[in-house]
DNA sequence: TTTACTGCACCAACCGGTCGGTATTTTTGT
DNA sequence: ACAAAAATACCGACCGGTTGGTGCAGTAAA
């Protein structure tokens, strides 16, 4: 039964997230999960075979979806930066919640579970720094949205949600500006 | 016996952060910080009485020492974000391995420990803002710097070593030239 | 006498993971 | 077309180990 075997993967991977979001990193047991999720805990184990698999996973997910809206977002806008900056004013919010605790669920597990994030970066990072001609601003504007983010994944941002979205609004008026 | 207590204390706090760096956010144990701070683990709780209290006491002390630092770099830079950004170009690596993983063993124990580490962002945040008449630009620069630091705490950076430093002094030439 | 511990036994809670078993679905032989 | 067999999906009790924390008898110094 592949097609329920993938869904309840799927909800598995959520009610991970989910648990993250609420009861904190730390708080990811796979007791926790297994129950959000209405599986046994042997049924968890059955989809992840170890916590790091099941870790792993989220994290895939959260790089596929952010993958997903960045290509999306690619078509309305004219460089890389700009629909990566226009995700994350768009996104960060909705989604913050669930990714920030999952990130830092796996980096307190263990670190080396963040690779593909890292991978990911350094993907864009190039793409976004090829396509402009003052690669130094474009870097600068990319590293202070990534900053936005870890201030949610933190929960240590020093700004009010109107300070915060003008920032955001400027950062993404700036990427435009900034052509190659 | 204060002197003696005093010193037991932080003795207690630097073993602490040398677990967090060197086994990882996740296996900072009561036992563990014992054995490396050479104290039993009555002597522990005697001077911090739950974990949450010495995961507490060590943001704390990062804190602190940050302030410190900056404070001293005030003295030869024009300004605060100047000061700023040129301290954590320093800094940064030599305490990185440290502060990382502690600031991440709070987080993912109880994210309401980093509160003090928002508050002084909070803080310094306003203080650059106050000084600069392109507070926008003065944010940027500060959030940039921040992103970096942030990828140490979970080793996501894109950046060769060579990168970084380069990065670290366009930031600070920039901030220099940025006058009220 | 108070402070600052040591050393160790002990505990309840929790955690990741195993294991034997079961229900359901798919495949296969006829 | 249909039953036997095999693979798949899942349950939940259980296990060994760890963790944060307690309690207490003793001790060395201030």
């Amino acid at each position: 039964m592949n097609k329920k075997s993938q869904l309840t993967n799927s909800q598995i991977i959520q009610a991970a997230l989910s648990v993250a979001a609420e009861k904190g990193a730390g708080k990811v047991t796979l007791d926790a999960v297994a129950k959000a999720a209405g599986v046994s805990k042997g049924g968890l184990i059955y989809h992840f075979p170890s916590k790091e698999a099941l870790i792993s996973a989220m994290v895939q997910h959260l790089l596929d979806e952010a993958e997903c809206q960045r290509t999306q977002q690619e078509r309305t806008e004219s460089s890389t930066l700009a629909a990566v900056l226009q995700t994350r004013a768009h996104f960060t919010r909705q989604i913050a919640g669930n990714t920030a605790m999952a990130i830092l669920a796996a980096a307190a597990e263990q670190p080396a579970l963040l690779q593909p994030v890292q991978q990911h970066n350094k993907y864009v990072l190039q793409q976004i720094q090829a396509e402009h001609g003052n690669a130094l601003q474009a870097t600068l504007l990319l590293l202070a949205s990534e900053a936005l983010i870890y201030h949610d994944l933190l929960n240590l941002s020093p700004f009010t949600a109107a300070e915060r979205s003008a920032l955001e609004q400027q950062l993404v008026q700036q990427a435009r500006e900034l052509q190659a």
